[in-house]
DNA sequence: GTACTGAACGCACGACCGTGCGGATATCTG
DNA sequence: CAGATATCCGCACGGTCGTGCGTTCAGTAC
């Protein structure tokens, strides 16, 4: 099956510029994890090419300045962080449970180092947090919608009755990203792994203290059901 | 009274030595700022030069190479961080009060802006946290001082009986950390002010929910003595 | 076939980087 | 006094940076 050379949609594939995006996504993929140790000014040119084999002349042709691929960086990064984070939701309904798999999977996402210096935007934001530039400004929009993404799911949430209805969101929103934040920091910085679990134990806390009765129950519901999926994993692993 | 030229402790003072201190003073003092902006690796030996009309080879005689510029920032950023934070504490007793006051100390040394860039120690913790070597030693190693200074603090206050005898005080500092180092980000980043007083109002949960009877009446007391202070302050500049 | 387009390259530029050397100058020591 | 010490400078070095120009080559369109 197939033609020649992978052109499967058909119409005009342009072999091109199929190869120049691969070529792109290369480097990206190498700007993402630089950038999350080094910070985005840590990357240059020169380096990238050498490190992926490429002329600097072709690396700057593809992305025309320094500044857009810093940019182009921050988009594919935001990509990353959705589909780790955001997309896994996709099945979970309005609620308690989702906020709860939305800060499980942030903690995972951040420990398990999809990037290679934990979460990217906490690296690059506390790097540009103080400029200015069209670079400070991709970096406060993802992380206004962040914020509101968080603050969304905590309204919904209220909304089918699982958090009171007079529930502070944008509060318990910033009580909850800091935490985690936190515990990025902490762990990065420091190689303090339980820094995780206290995130955890804080998010949790914060979690039950503004739910309701009925969204109490759909975080216990949901713990049991880790609880067994954590005794199936192990009896899969080894049955001794 | 006074010498010549400023010799107050008198015995040998040599004023080789006493010129250069206060040429490095002057190096610091714009080194803590750009680098609380632009990070400890945005520090160069030239635009420091320029900037403060000296030769660049005479900076870097006065530190010997780069690296000890910033291990040299590090320690007089730490020096000005005890000053706002820690110093003002020395006639406040354990307690619940004395943690209440540190926390506020800390926030009032981000939002006042100590550094231009918010807080010294976010933005060179993110910046180093996921490289290796001296700098990388020193910044962690003021994060552990300042983590252990936060839980002594709390333990002192759980010793004079303002928090309960089972209180986690490795977890509770956590939290509180987080949470100011939370509001600092979202500050400086995205210039939104209000994210003080949302720490400042997770940070009080915090403590009265882990303080016991006594506790909650000292940190009552405190506020009631705010209270005043404010009105008083009012008073103080205009009377209409 | 020719004409066009975009990826990738080689090469060179001006600017800035951290560092080292030698010297001028001022201060302290003996 | 001489001699040691320390700040501070001028100058130059090798290196890396981002950027621009011209070219080669492969894929597309006519």
């Amino acid at each position: 099956m197939s033609g020649s050379t992978g052109g499967d949609t058909g119409t005009k594939t342009d072999g091109r510029v199929e190869r120049g995006n691969q070529t792109r996504r290369l480097v990206l993929g190498r700007t993402m994890d630089i950038a999350s140790v080094e910070g985005l000014e840590g990357l240059s040119l020169g380096r990238i090419a050498t490190e992926l084999q490429l002329s600097k002349s072709g690396v700057f042709a593809l992305f025309g300045s320094k500044e857009e691929l810093q940019l182009a960086t921050i988009r594919a990064a935001a990509a990353v962080f959705a589909e780790h984070v955001v997309t896994p939701l996709n099945d979970v309904p309005p609620g308690a449970r989702r906020v709860r798999e939305l800060c499980r999977n942030w903690l995972t996402y951040s420990s398990e180092r999809v990037f290679a210096g934990g979460c990217f935007f906490y690296a690059v934001a506390a790097e540009f947090d103080a400029r200015t530039g069209p670079v400070h400004d991709a970096v406060a929009r993802t992380r206004l919608d962040w914020n509101a993404y968080m603050e969304r799911t905590l309204t919904e949430a209220q909304a089918v009755g699982d958090f009171a209805g007079d529930l502070d969101a944008e509060q318990l929103a910033f009580e909850v990203i800091a935490l985690m934040e936190g515990a990025n920091a902490q762990s990065v910085l420091l190689g303090d792994t339980r820094a995780y679990a206290r995130a955890e134990r804080g998010v949790t806390s914060r979690l039950r203290d503004s739910a309701t009765e009925q969204g109490r129950g759909a975080l216990d519901a949901a713990d049991a059901v880790d609880a067994v999926d954590a005794v199936d994993a192990v009896d899969a692993v080894g049955g001794e």
